[in-house]
RNA sequence: GGGGAUGUGGUGGAACUGGUAGACACGCUUGGCUUAGAACCAAGUGCCGCAAGGCGUGGGGGUUCGACUCCCUCCAUCCCUACCA
């Protein structure tokens, strides 16, 4: 053995000892069974920190669990399809699918170079057509099922490069290529009923052990309020404009309707007044997403048509308001200035009437809080849920409104009009689509010619022209439908006749799912609907594709997420290559607890890798003694038997229950820091020995799940070379940690000002006298009065004076 | 705009249930070893103060015998916002 530590030698060593064994290949079998999946990473072409974040955890608690005899299935694969392959191909001339296919090789070795224990043998990409086909197949039932529909929708389009661009191609509104003004157009896209599972995706969020904070977040975007429809007749006219409210109690304070730039309404009044279509084309400037339209300045312009309020019959004036979105609600707002704070903005800039209908302590508008009801006629005096109530039972005899539960969450749109994605498997006779048959799946996606850029798939004639009068569908699928149901497909990846089979049957569901927390609702919740629709048509059992969710936090350097715009990106290859995986894994897995953003720090690689170095240190050149344990120990040697046994028991809690590798690793160190000297020299008697190689074992198995390459080693040779330490996890003595003193903290006036070693068993009144009469405690307490004494058993005692 | 988080020494972080603030590391200082450096070892290291002691967990306020922890409020930073993945 040589003598430094040298991570090169070892790791490659062993990591082919792993496969050569196959280590890592998962079957069937009695154990219980334990499905760790890490999300699948895009094949962008180089690994960064965050994946290496994330598969570190999933690779420890993987290994962990193995130690406690689970039969734990770990599998690898790509989220293949997407748009920086399409950015990739237009910048360096290169097909998508080989600039894919290169990067998963290089990203394939990198990961293998971590020592991750994955099950290589099921490894998947969402560009297979052996997989994509199963999702064509899943789109048909979906559609067979009345999950699927055609809708029309809103699109960033680029007039000049005439293509459809994603929200983070649009930059200032302009599109990021052509610089040109990206406007707003309305295409024909496919849609999935998710909204058909609103009720449900809420209310199964109880059931789950994921963090509270990304149940909020899945529950606030379901966005489930109660409220009411109300129908606003238009002044001269049959027809009727509806609103919904979830705050019926200020219909009194109804000062104008406010209806989106994209309503049918708005849309027809353009056609013959300038100024609104003048309006609404301005209004196409604004980017398609959420957070642009509500950050945007909020505008509006008068219709000049009225609509007459159900209870008062006032005229009220339409406007329309360009922070109005067509896809939540109706599209039309009823606008109450004086209890909506938007409201309030909007009626103050285009000076609209501010009616108060609601009464609270609080007399500053906009009043946003429910309170009494006043200048509301004869409901005036009643509190805001009891007038809600009777208003919406009026609105019901007048049969101008009904009471209405409402979902923010809107349906999904999976038309995606570009070439690299699944070809989504319809074909159009005259403009009447169809879904093809199973049997003709998957409609491959066609390759492109020689020094083709990656045009969308719907300008591919060859590729959509059947004949004269059947054409295929042109667009793609989003990539979260490939990554909604891959969770599953894993278990049955090797099959080519079904879809699922006895291994998903087996697996599922995931027993821990671990992932960045950026992914916390839309992924999350797809997943979530796709396993709700696949029982539902028979494919997978159970109500929930994750039991159990850790959301890792970002790798920041500088503050800043890592990204190649920010230059901030640090490469985890040359640090594995400089200091080996061990050390790369133990420092992440040290320096920050993973739900928190972690801060990247060269310094702190240090460290980790002089950690391993003092492992190495103890270990290396001892030899295990077998001993036995009947030995009287004396006090310093069952200090360090004590240590050694609550070290284990921390650690096992750290592992298992709050995922706090950090603390596991510092416990550790401590463990190591606290073995004395003379235990290791060659001349120490046998009980020292014995304490040693406890403390040994203890470290290197604790320590095998973050930093399994030396741990491995070091156990082969100090231990046993025939010996699996991957198959072993020592016993915490409980009688160990039994002890007889505790060192009691003694506060006056809640300041520390003694501690004392106190007999477990004493009484509070002895306790009381010893502290009391500590040198420092006498000095504060002098000749004041104890008013009152709080004593904490087996803690402290604080005197109040 | 909305939703979710975070904020503790020079730095990363610990304190798990309202009960010892700063575990464990990094860095730094001093000493040892060395021709020198690296590495390693030993001691010290929240701030102010000679000391006694005081102050201290983003700012302000509150509850409590006692608050990093609970409540109110303000500030800063990060993530998501439905076509980045």
């Amino acid at each position: 053995m040589s003598s430094n530590y040298k991570p090169q030698l070892i790791e490659k060593n062993i990591q082919e000892s792993w496969d050569k064994q196959n280590k890592y290949v998962t079957r069937i079998d009695d154990r219980e069974k334990y499905y760790c999946l890490s999300m699948f990473p895009y094949p962008s072409g180089k690994l960064h920190m965050g994946h290496v974040r994330n598969y570190t955890i999933g690779d420890v608690i993987s290994r962990y669990k193995r130690m406690k005899n689970f039969n734990v299935f770990q599998p690898m694969g790509w989220d293949a399809f997407g748009l920086p392959a399409e950015n990739a191909a237009i910048a360096n001339k290169v097909n998508p699918k080989d600039w894919t296919s290169q990067n998963i090789e290089n990203m394939k070795v990198q990961l293998k170079s971590l020592g991750l224990s994955y099950d290589w043998s099921r490894e998947l990409r969402t560009c297979d057509p052996d997989y994509y086909k199963w999702e064509q197949v899943i789109f048909k039932k979906f559609f067979d099922a009345g999950l699927v529909y055609r809708k029309k929708s809103m699109v960033n389009w680029d007039p000049v490069d005439e293509t459809v661009l994603a929200n983070e191609q649009v930059i200032d509104g302009k599109g990021w290529r052509s610089g040109a003004q990206v406007e707003i157009k309305e295409i024909d896209q496919w849609f999935i009923k998710i909204t058909k599972y609103a009720e449900e995706l809420l209310d199964s969020l109880e059931t789950l052990d994921w963090p509270e904070n990304v149940k909020t977040m899945q529950k606030n975007w379901i966005g489930k309020s109660y409220g009411a429809e109300i129908k606003y007749r238009l002044d001269g006219s049959k027809d009727f404009l509806t609103t919904f409210s979830t705050r019926p109690d200020t219909i009194f304070g109804v000062s104008f309707l406010a209806i989106s730039p994209n309503h049918s309404l708005a849309i027809k009044l353009a056609e013959n007044n300038k100024e609104i279509f003048d309006f609404l084309e301005k209004c196409k400037e604004i980017k398609a997403a959420e957070a642009d339209i509500a950050k945007a300045d909020k505008f509006g312009i008068n219709t000049n048509i009225n609509v007459i309020h159900p209870l008062t019959g006032d005229k009220i004036p339409i406007w329309i308001g360009n922070f109005v979105l067509l896809d939540y609600g109706t599209g039309v707002v009823m606008g109450v200035p004086a209890h909506d704070a938007r409201d309030h903005e909007f009626a103050t800039k285009y000076k609209l009437d501010i009616k108060q209908v609601i009464e609270t302590d609080n007399n500053e508008l906009p009043i946003v809080e429910k309170g009494e009801l006043i200048n509301s006629e004869n409901f005036n005096g009643i509190s805001s849920d009891i007038a809600s109530k009777k208003i919406i039972n009026e609105l019901i005899r007048l049969k101008l409104g009904e009471e209405l539960i409402q979902f923010r969450l809107r349906d999904w749109g999976v038309s995606r009009q570009r070439y690299w994605g699944c070809p989504i498997p319809v074909t159009y006779k005259d403009n009447v689509p169809k879904v093809i048959d199973e049997i003709d799946m998957p409609v491959e996606l066609p390759k492109l010619k020689e020094d083709s850029l990656p045009i969308p798939l719907s300008q591919n004639k060859d590729f959509i022209e059947i004949s004269e009068n059947l054409k295929r569908e042109g667009d793609t699928f989003d990539t979260f439908m490939d990554s909604s149901w891959y969770y599953a497909r894993f278990t049955s990846s090797n099959n080519n006749t079904e879809i699922f089979d006895e291994n998903t049957r087996y697996w599922l569901p995931v027993d821990l799912y671990i992932g960045g927390i950026e992914h916390a609702i839309l992924h999350l919740l797809y997943s979530r609907f796709f396993h709700k629709a696949l029982r539902d048509i028979g494919l997978v059992e159970g109500d929930e594709p994750f039991k159990r969710l850790l959301t890792q936090g970002m790798v920041l350097k500088d503050g800043a997420k890592m990204s190649k715009s920010k230059g901030n990106t640090v490469d985890p290859q040359s640090y594995i290559e400089k200091y080996g995986a061990d050390t790369v894994r133990l420092y992440m897995m040290f320096t920050s607890p993973p739900e928190q953003s972690l801060e990247w720090s060269e310094s702190s690689v240090e460290g980790s890798a002089r950690f391993l170095k003092k492992v190495w240190n103890l270990v290396n050149k001892r030899k295990y003694n077998n001993l036995d344990d009947q030995f009287k120990f004396s006090e310093d040697e069952l200090a360090v038997r004590r240590k050694s046994h609550a070290t284990l028991k921390k650690v096992e809690n750290d592992y298992e229950v709050r995922f706090s590798f950090n603390t596991a690793i510092a416990a550790i160190m401590e463990l190591l820091n606290f073995i004395p000297e003379d235990f290791k020299y060659a001349e120490a008697s046998k009980s020292k020995k014995y304490c040693l190689d406890e403390a040994i074992l203890f470290i290197l198995q604790m320590l095998f799940p973050i930093a399994p390459h030396i741990c491995e080693h070091l156990w082969k040779e100090f231990y046993e070379e025939d010996s699996d330490i991957e198959a072993s996890w020592p016993k915490v003595n409980e009688s160990l940690l039994e002890v007889e003193e505790f060192e009691l903290i003694i506060q006056v006036n809640g300041k520390v000002r003694g501690r004392v070693k106190i007999h477990k068993s004493a009484e509070q009144e002895e306790v009381k006298n010893i502290a009391i009469n500590v040198e420092n405690v006498k000095n504060f307490i002098n000749s004041s009065e104890i008013k009152k004494t709080i004593y904490v058993k087996d803690k402290l005692i604080n005197f109040v004076i």
